[in-house]
DNA sequence: TATGAATGAGTCTTCATTCAT
DNA sequence: AATGAATGAAGACTCATTCAT
């Protein structure tokens, strides 16, 4: 593939990226696509074959970026609770952020996935993320910032109530106290008393 | 609307449960509706003019039976832990019944919604679930079962968590011990240590 | 068929005509004038088999209304100018009323119509009117009133220009001058010019 | 729009011309004009979305075909009657000529059209055919050959009284001599009779 | 690579018509 | 006479997909 084809799938996944995120995945059409990329049809199918295989290219890239976000922060040394507020901050503002994420089309993507369910991206996301928060939260009893607690609950809490306020957003108003008290509640859990 | 046409509409609208609980909303096409509850075209139309509307109309009957559940039992006085068990108990279970539920289906038709968000029965229905679980935490911590805790905050965290976790069931694949932590996690932040 | 019978057929084409006049033949269907005649399907059916044969019968209804409006008045010896002028006062009127004819139901009525030309009721009216109105310019010219016209002609003029003003109001905006031109126009063809 | 698409529109509205001039507007589906023209549905829809954008378009067409017809030849300093015996010779086959007008569709057409009414295109030839005419009138009439007659009033009796006999030649049997008495009687109004 | 015409399948929707009650 | 549930056919419309250029 040369230059202006790279170009051109570039755009695509950005013109499909805002319509996933709109309209969710099941109702983006490649006509929407096409149309949005200012491609005809013809022109599309040069480069994808299905609005499943562009959602997909697009997931992957969005997975590429994560990285290990907190291991840095722990090989520098840096306080435990100064890290969590840090991330718990960021899933605060996600929570109440309707329109720039994909979840409503992850959902539906996967809901009407035939993909076997060990290489769902999805799960070796959880996988990944888990492993990252494990790691936090150990650091974090290690060091005495925080209490003695069973860190795969945790964790669980965590994300599925994270995930479930996300997903929530999107089918109801949620005031802005909900994240916020949740938050609050995820950080007594972790965080001893002193430190507070 | 005589006798015939009520059970007719009875037929449907159980036929309609199991596609959008297993299709999920966007995908259920009149045409499957009436293919599954052996009706021609015009016969559905004499009933229902689209998916929404039977879809609504499954919901509102479904939000009908639900009752304040607590109540009766607070009412008997029982023991708030008791209580607590029972309902966490069946969360637990419907966190991982992957197939019984409309979950998607309720996701995706609110997602695609033009209801007015006051009026919308997601809320109406969280709501009435805030009223009861409040009710019982209460309850509980009058009778000096649970913990002094930010009664706000617990419900954010059981609902959210719960529902996060009921619609990643749908997703990738769910341990059972997902669940199983995330129960322990709640009933620990409520239960005073001593009843444990 | 008893008075309820008949109570019904006449509400039928009552309501049936007001449909007719307002959306023209072919786009009425069974289902409206159900709708308009607050009657089940079954029931519309009991008394009429298709809007072609309600529309015949309102036709047929409004044929027989139709009389030889100008023999009693010949006979009464009145001046023909003043038949004449009556009538065409009537026809100008008729010219602007947009609303209340059948003009658009007729032409569509007829003009997908299968019945033997020479039985067609529009030609059977055609018929009338010619022979209604050479009697009355028959009696203009023996009374000296009229001039001495080529009969059929003159009515050709009036009857064709009076049915294309008709069935353009509906089509076009017409200005109150063209009735008033036209009119005027016709009476200065017959009546002689001392008459004036 | 490339060569072949080009030739497809011309196709199309050559087969749907046919079709309108058969059936009217009313009755002329989609799916009629693919059968007609060879072409599979969603061939059709590539280039109209509706029977009433093909109808508009083949009446523009038709438009832009009419220009000022007398224009030149009055300017040529011919004879008036001789230009008026050429323009009625043309009406009066017109009048009988029941196939190829698109008269039923127009009416059908526009009586079911939300059209502003002044940009209504059949007021628009009204107007156009009025300029045309009243500067033949005008002429004939300066030239000494035509009376000096209500110029409006004639040119609404010829145009309404020939669209009469049009549409009515749809709908009934037309004697040949109707067309033939009214050109007739139209050109006595206008030639003076040494003239004729 | 890209265009856009064309196909054909699939769904939506509306009605005329029938029939058991 | 009347109801209204049900059928089935017809037409509208949308797209994924292909293909000649």
């Amino acid at each position: 593939m040369n230059k202006r084809g790279i170009a051109t799938q570039k755009l695509i996944k950005e013109k499909a990226y805002q319509l996933f995120a709109k309209k969710g995945f099941k109702e983006v059409t490649m006509k929407d696509i096409c149309e949005a990329a200012g491609l005809s049809r013809g022109g599309l199918y040069c480069h994808y074959e299905s609005t499943r295989q562009i959602f997909k290219e697009i997931m992957d890239d969005l997975m590429d970026q994560q990285d290990e976000e907190f291991s840095s922060k722990i090989e520098s040394g840096a306080l435990a609770v100064k890290i969590l507020d840090e991330v718990l901050e960021r899933y605060k503002h996600e929570m109440i952020d309707r329109d720039a994420s994909l979840s409503i089309a992850i959902y539906e993507y996967f809901s009407s996935n035939q993909d076997a369910a060990v290489e769902n991206p999805l799960h070796k996301q959880y996988m990944l993320s888990a492993k990252m928060w494990k790691r936090l939260i150990k650091y974090g009893v290690d060091k005495g910032e925080f209490k003695e607690v069973d860190i795969a609950a945790v964790f669980d809490l965590i994300v599925f109530s994270y995930q479930g306020v996300r997903m929530y957003s999107k089918l109801m108003p949620i005031e802005e106290q909900i994240p916020k008290r949740i938050i609050g509640e995820l950080r007594k859990l972790l965080v001893k008393e002193r430190e507070q």
